[in-house]
DNA sequence: CGGATTTGACCCGCGC
DNA sequence: GCGCGGGTCAAATCCG
Protein backbone atom coordinates (compact mmCIF):
# COMPACT_ATOMS: atom_id res chain seq x y z
CA UNK A 1 0.00 0.00 0.00
CA UNK A 2 2.00 2.73 -1.25
CA UNK A 3 0.96 5.73 -0.71
CA UNK A 4 3.36 7.70 -2.94
CA UNK A 5 0.63 6.45 -5.54
CA UNK A 6 0.53 10.04 -7.38
CA UNK A 7 4.46 10.46 -7.03
CA UNK A 8 4.45 10.76 -11.23
CA UNK A 9 2.24 13.97 -10.38
CA UNK A 10 4.94 16.01 -9.40
CA UNK A 11 7.32 15.03 -12.94
CA UNK A 12 4.34 15.33 -15.03
CA UNK A 13 5.00 19.30 -15.48
CA UNK A 14 7.30 21.60 -13.36
CA UNK A 15 4.49 23.51 -12.92
CA UNK A 16 2.20 20.92 -10.74
CA UNK A 17 3.12 20.61 -7.01
CA UNK A 18 3.82 17.16 -5.58
CA UNK A 19 0.85 16.90 -2.52
CA UNK A 20 2.03 13.46 -2.19
CA UNK A 21 2.58 13.18 1.39
CA UNK A 22 5.43 10.37 2.59
CA UNK A 23 3.26 8.79 4.89
CA UNK A 24 5.62 5.89 5.47
CA UNK A 25 7.54 7.11 7.96
CA UNK A 26 6.52 4.93 10.26
CA UNK A 27 8.24 2.02 10.42
CA UNK A 28 5.56 -0.65 9.45
CA UNK A 29 7.35 -2.78 13.00
CA UNK A 30 5.89 0.16 14.58
CA UNK A 31 2.07 0.33 13.45
CA UNK A 32 1.27 -2.55 16.02
CA UNK A 33 1.73 -0.35 18.51
CA UNK A 34 -1.17 1.78 17.74
CA UNK A 35 -3.20 -1.33 16.82
CA UNK A 36 -5.62 -1.42 13.80
CA UNK A 37 -7.28 2.30 14.91
CA UNK A 38 -3.79 3.59 13.23
CA UNK A 39 -4.00 1.14 9.84
CA UNK A 40 -7.57 2.07 9.82
CA UNK A 41 -6.98 6.10 9.88
CA UNK A 42 -3.83 5.89 7.08
CA UNK A 43 -5.98 3.42 4.91
CA UNK A 44 -8.49 6.64 5.68
CA UNK A 45 -5.95 9.10 4.98
CA UNK A 46 -4.34 7.12 2.03
CA UNK A 47 -7.80 7.24 0.21
CA UNK A 48 -8.07 10.77 0.58
CA UNK A 49 -4.78 11.54 -0.08
CA UNK A 50 -5.67 10.21 -3.48
CA UNK A 51 -8.76 11.51 -4.25
CA UNK A 52 -7.16 15.12 -3.71
CA UNK A 53 -3.97 13.78 -5.82
CA UNK A 54 -7.09 13.48 -8.59
CA UNK A 55 -8.51 16.32 -8.08
CA UNK A 56 -5.05 18.60 -8.51
CA UNK A 57 -4.47 16.32 -11.50
CA UNK A 58 -7.50 18.11 -13.09
CA UNK A 59 -6.23 21.35 -11.99
CA UNK A 60 -2.56 20.77 -13.46
CA UNK A 61 -3.92 19.69 -16.63
CA UNK A 62 -6.07 23.05 -16.80
CA UNK A 63 -3.37 24.95 -15.68
CA UNK A 64 -1.19 23.89 -18.53
CA UNK A 65 -4.07 23.97 -21.00
CA UNK A 66 -4.00 27.44 -19.77
CA UNK A 67 -0.12 28.29 -20.02
CA UNK A 68 -0.74 26.39 -23.98
CA UNK A 69 -3.61 29.28 -24.36
CA UNK A 70 -1.20 32.69 -23.46
CA UNK A 71 1.62 31.13 -25.25
CA UNK A 72 -1.02 30.90 -28.20
CA UNK A 73 -2.08 34.20 -27.25
CA UNK A 74 0.89 35.56 -27.47
CA UNK A 75 2.00 34.11 -30.88
CA UNK A 76 -1.32 36.07 -32.39
CA UNK A 77 -0.13 38.89 -31.30
CA UNK A 78 2.97 38.73 -32.05
CA UNK A 79 2.08 37.87 -35.78
CA UNK A 80 -0.87 40.63 -36.01
CA UNK A 81 1.66 43.21 -35.51
CA UNK A 82 -0.21 45.56 -33.45
CA UNK A 83 0.60 49.48 -35.14
CA UNK A 84 0.98 51.58 -32.01
CA UNK A 85 -0.13 54.61 -34.19
CA UNK A 86 -2.66 53.26 -35.47
CA UNK A 87 -6.57 54.61 -33.96
CA UNK A 88 -8.22 51.27 -33.01
CA UNK A 89 -11.65 50.76 -34.30
CA UNK A 90 -14.67 49.79 -31.85
CA UNK A 91 -14.43 46.57 -33.77
CA UNK A 92 -10.89 45.63 -33.12
CA UNK A 93 -11.98 46.78 -29.49
CA UNK A 94 -14.53 44.17 -29.61
CA UNK A 95 -12.05 41.44 -30.98
CA UNK A 96 -9.92 41.90 -27.88
CA UNK A 97 -12.71 41.38 -25.59
CA UNK A 98 -13.12 38.25 -27.79
CA UNK A 99 -10.01 37.02 -27.35
CA UNK A 100 -9.52 37.59 -23.64
CA UNK A 101 -12.17 35.71 -23.09
CA UNK A 102 -11.64 33.30 -25.71
CA UNK A 103 -8.08 32.77 -24.23
CA UNK A 104 -9.66 32.03 -20.67
CA UNK A 105 -7.63 35.34 -19.50
CA UNK A 106 -9.08 36.54 -16.24
CA UNK A 107 -7.59 39.52 -16.27
CA UNK A 108 -7.35 42.05 -18.98
CA UNK A 109 -7.01 45.31 -18.84
CA UNK A 110 -7.57 48.27 -21.28
CA UNK A 111 -6.64 51.68 -20.57
CA UNK A 112 -7.90 54.93 -22.07
CA UNK A 113 -10.98 53.58 -23.31
CA UNK A 114 -11.77 54.27 -26.90
CA UNK A 115 -15.50 53.87 -26.08
CA UNK A 116 -15.15 56.52 -23.11
CA UNK A 117 -13.39 59.06 -25.24
CA UNK A 118 -14.97 58.21 -28.41
CA UNK A 119 -18.61 58.96 -26.70
CA UNK A 120 -17.97 61.92 -24.57
CA UNK A 121 -15.20 63.41 -26.21
CA UNK A 122 -15.54 66.50 -23.41
CA UNK A 123 -14.33 63.97 -21.11
CA UNK A 124 -11.15 63.18 -22.57
CA UNK A 125 -9.02 65.25 -19.92
CA UNK A 126 -10.70 62.73 -17.14
CA UNK A 127 -8.48 59.88 -14.99
CA UNK A 128 -7.80 57.20 -17.07
CA UNK A 129 -10.15 53.91 -17.57
CA UNK A 130 -9.23 50.57 -17.22
CA UNK A 131 -11.05 47.74 -17.99
CA UNK A 132 -10.80 44.71 -15.96
CA UNK A 133 -12.38 41.18 -17.33
CA UNK A 134 -12.69 38.71 -14.09
CA UNK A 135 -13.92 35.25 -14.75
CA UNK A 136 -16.61 34.28 -12.40
CA UNK A 137 -19.05 31.99 -11.72
CA UNK A 138 -22.26 32.59 -13.66
CA UNK A 139 -24.36 31.38 -10.90
CA UNK A 140 -23.51 34.17 -9.28
CA UNK A 141 -25.06 37.25 -9.61
CA UNK A 142 -22.98 39.62 -7.43
CA UNK A 143 -21.20 42.56 -8.79
CA UNK A 144 -18.81 42.28 -6.10
CA UNK A 145 -14.78 42.23 -7.61
CA UNK A 146 -12.62 41.58 -4.76
CA UNK A 147 -9.52 43.50 -5.79
CA UNK A 148 -7.79 44.45 -2.19
CA UNK A 149 -9.77 47.88 -2.24
CA UNK A 150 -12.43 48.83 -0.15
CA UNK A 151 -15.34 49.98 -1.93
CA UNK A 152 -18.84 51.27 -1.36
CA UNK A 153 -21.67 50.98 -4.03
CA UNK A 154 -23.60 53.97 -4.59
CA UNK A 155 -25.91 52.92 -7.31
CA UNK A 156 -26.74 50.61 -9.59
CA UNK A 157 -28.24 51.06 -13.30
CA UNK A 158 -29.78 48.88 -16.00
CA UNK A 159 -28.21 49.99 -19.07
CA UNK A 160 -29.53 49.82 -22.74
CA UNK A 161 -26.91 47.94 -24.38
CA UNK A 162 -26.76 45.22 -21.60
CA UNK A 163 -29.78 43.76 -19.85
CA UNK A 164 -27.25 43.14 -16.35
CA UNK A 165 -27.40 45.63 -14.31
CA UNK A 166 -24.40 48.50 -14.22
CA UNK A 167 -22.92 49.17 -10.21
CA UNK A 168 -20.99 51.92 -9.19
CA UNK A 169 -18.55 51.85 -6.82
CA UNK A 170 -16.43 54.67 -5.11
CA UNK A 171 -13.07 53.97 -3.47
CA UNK A 172 -13.69 53.76 0.20
CA UNK A 173 -9.95 53.25 1.69
CA UNK A 174 -9.01 56.79 1.70
CA UNK A 175 -11.76 59.72 2.23
CA UNK A 176 -10.71 61.77 -0.22
CA UNK A 177 -10.07 58.71 -3.03
CA UNK A 178 -11.40 59.87 -6.24
CA UNK A 179 -11.49 56.38 -7.59
CA UNK A 180 -14.44 55.00 -9.15
CA UNK A 181 -15.47 51.91 -10.91
CA UNK A 182 -18.32 50.17 -12.38
CA UNK A 183 -19.02 46.61 -12.67
CA UNK A 184 -20.89 45.12 -15.17
CA UNK A 185 -21.74 41.47 -16.66
CA UNK A 186 -20.47 40.79 -20.00
CA UNK A 187 -23.43 40.81 -22.61
CA UNK A 188 -21.89 38.04 -24.51
CA UNK A 189 -20.66 36.16 -21.55
CA UNK A 190 -22.33 36.16 -18.23
CA UNK A 191 -19.88 34.60 -16.40
CA UNK A 192 -17.12 37.84 -17.09
CA UNK A 193 -17.34 40.95 -15.32
CA UNK A 194 -16.55 43.81 -16.72
CA UNK A 195 -14.66 46.35 -14.23
CA UNK A 196 -13.91 49.46 -15.17
CA UNK A 197 -12.16 51.54 -13.02
CA UNK A 198 -11.48 55.44 -13.28
CA UNK A 199 -8.96 57.80 -11.76
CA UNK A 200 -5.86 56.58 -9.56
CA UNK A 201 -5.44 56.05 -5.79
CA UNK A 202 -4.42 58.80 -4.17
CA UNK A 203 -3.19 56.30 -0.78
CA UNK A 204 -0.47 54.10 -1.42
CA UNK A 205 -1.12 50.25 0.28
CA UNK A 206 -4.64 49.16 -0.61
CA UNK A 207 -6.40 47.55 2.10
CA UNK A 208 -5.86 43.25 1.45
CA UNK A 209 -8.65 41.47 2.34
CA UNK A 210 -7.00 38.71 4.29
CA UNK A 211 -8.75 38.11 7.32
CA UNK A 212 -9.45 34.69 7.59
CA UNK A 213 -8.46 34.10 3.88
CA UNK A 214 -5.58 33.13 1.81
CA UNK A 215 -2.94 35.60 1.20
CA UNK A 216 -0.79 34.70 -2.20
CA UNK A 217 2.44 36.14 -3.66
CA UNK A 218 0.54 37.69 -6.18
CA UNK A 219 -1.05 40.64 -3.87
CA UNK A 220 -4.88 38.98 -3.92
CA UNK A 221 -6.72 36.66 -1.96
CA UNK A 222 -7.02 33.06 -3.09
CA UNK A 223 -10.05 33.90 -5.13
CA UNK A 224 -10.62 33.75 -9.05
CA UNK A 225 -7.15 33.03 -9.93
CA UNK A 226 -5.28 36.46 -9.15
CA UNK A 227 -7.97 38.59 -11.01
CA UNK A 228 -6.80 42.08 -11.75
CA UNK A 229 -5.71 43.81 -8.82
CA UNK A 230 -5.83 47.64 -8.89
CA UNK A 231 -2.52 48.57 -8.43
CA UNK A 232 -1.52 46.67 -11.72
CA UNK A 233 -4.10 48.16 -13.85
CA UNK A 234 -2.57 51.52 -12.26
CA UNK A 235 0.76 50.60 -13.66
CA UNK A 236 -0.58 49.88 -17.13
CA UNK A 237 -0.77 52.32 -19.20
CA UNK A 238 -1.81 50.72 -22.76
CA UNK A 239 -2.22 47.90 -24.45
CA UNK A 240 1.75 46.50 -24.91
CA UNK A 241 1.97 47.34 -20.44
CA UNK A 242 -1.16 45.66 -20.26
CA UNK A 243 0.21 42.44 -22.12
CA UNK A 244 3.49 42.42 -20.84
CA UNK A 245 2.06 42.74 -17.17
CA UNK A 246 0.36 39.62 -18.63
CA UNK A 247 3.67 38.18 -18.91
CA UNK A 248 4.82 39.28 -15.22
CA UNK A 249 1.95 37.19 -14.60
CA UNK A 250 2.98 34.27 -16.17
CA UNK A 251 6.16 34.48 -14.33
CA UNK A 252 4.42 35.10 -11.01
CA UNK A 253 3.15 31.41 -11.19
CA UNK A 254 6.45 30.04 -10.35
CA UNK A 255 6.42 31.78 -7.30
CA UNK A 256 2.74 31.09 -6.78
CA UNK A 257 3.67 27.35 -7.27
CA UNK A 258 6.12 27.14 -4.16
CA UNK A 259 3.47 28.96 -2.49
CA UNK A 260 0.76 26.70 -3.86
CA UNK A 261 2.95 23.87 -2.16
CA UNK A 262 3.82 25.68 1.35
CA UNK A 263 -0.01 26.21 1.79
CA UNK A 264 -0.60 22.93 0.78
CA UNK A 265 1.18 21.39 3.25
CA UNK A 266 0.03 23.69 5.79
CA UNK A 267 -3.27 22.69 5.09
CA UNK A 268 -2.30 18.88 5.07
CA UNK A 269 -0.71 19.70 8.51
CA UNK A 270 -3.57 21.51 9.69
CA UNK A 271 -6.22 19.06 9.02
CA UNK A 272 -3.79 16.50 10.95
CA UNK A 273 -3.63 18.00 13.73
CA UNK A 274 -7.36 19.02 13.84
CA UNK A 275 -8.57 15.69 13.26
CA UNK A 276 -8.94 14.63 17.00
CA UNK A 277 -9.07 10.67 15.55
CA UNK A 278 -4.92 10.92 14.39
CA UNK A 279 -3.90 13.00 17.29
CA UNK A 280 -5.67 10.16 19.73
CA UNK A 281 -4.18 7.53 17.49
CA UNK A 282 -0.68 9.25 17.37
CA UNK A 283 -0.66 9.64 21.11
CA UNK A 284 -1.84 6.15 21.55
CA UNK A 285 1.20 5.24 19.24
CA UNK A 286 3.38 7.27 20.96
CA UNK A 287 2.35 6.04 24.92
CA UNK A 288 2.30 2.41 23.13
CA UNK A 289 5.77 3.02 22.35
CA UNK A 290 7.00 4.14 25.38
CA UNK A 291 5.17 1.53 27.49
CA UNK A 292 6.58 -1.02 25.02
CA UNK A 293 10.14 0.40 25.10
CA UNK A 294 9.78 0.59 29.10
CA UNK A 295 8.13 -2.93 29.41
CA UNK A 296 10.32 -5.07 27.09
CA UNK A 297 13.46 -5.95 28.24
CA UNK A 298 16.48 -4.05 26.94
CA UNK A 299 18.37 -6.30 24.47
C1' DC B 1 -26.40 52.54 16.32
C1' DG B 2 -23.38 53.25 12.62
C1' DG B 3 -21.89 51.83 8.27
C1' DA B 4 -23.14 49.64 3.97
C1' DT B 5 -26.53 48.73 0.48
C1' DT B 6 -30.71 49.56 -2.18
C1' DT B 7 -33.40 52.14 -5.20
C1' DG B 8 -36.18 55.82 -6.96
C1' DA B 9 -35.45 60.57 -8.17
C1' DC B 10 -32.78 63.88 -10.14
C1' DC B 11 -29.10 66.00 -13.06
C1' DC B 12 -26.70 66.59 -17.22
C1' DG B 13 -24.98 65.81 -21.83
C1' DC B 14 -26.14 64.47 -26.34
C1' DG B 15 -28.79 63.65 -30.52
C1' DC B 16 -32.74 64.73 -33.14
C1' DG C 1 -36.83 72.22 -26.84
C1' DC C 2 -37.51 67.55 -25.83
C1' DG C 3 -36.59 62.84 -24.97
C1' DC C 4 -33.24 59.40 -23.90
C1' DG C 5 -29.66 57.32 -21.40
C1' DG C 6 -25.79 57.30 -18.24
C1' DG C 7 -24.20 58.86 -13.84
C1' DT C 8 -25.01 60.53 -9.16
C1' DC C 9 -27.58 61.69 -5.02
C1' DA C 10 -29.88 60.75 -0.92
C1' DA C 11 -33.56 58.79 1.84
C1' DA C 12 -34.97 54.33 3.21
C1' DT C 13 -33.63 49.97 4.52
C1' DC C 14 -30.66 46.34 6.01
C1' DC C 15 -27.35 44.22 8.87
C1' DG C 16 -23.72 43.19 12.13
Amino acid sequence: MSLNSEANLSSMEPTCVDTSLNLNVIPSSHIDVAGEFLVEELRRLNSENKRLSETLKHVCENYVALQKHVSEFNQLLKNANFDKEEKPSPKRKVDNENWANLFGVNAYTECNSEEETFKRPKQSTTPKASKVFVQTDASDTSLYVRDGYQWRKYGQKVTRDNPSPRAYFKCSYAPGCPVKKKVQRSVEDPSVLVTTYEGEHNHGEHQMEISGKIESPCGGTGSVGCSGSASWMNRSAGRTEALELVHSRVVDMNAQKSWIHQFLVQQMANSLTRDPNFTAALASAISGRFLDDTSMPKR
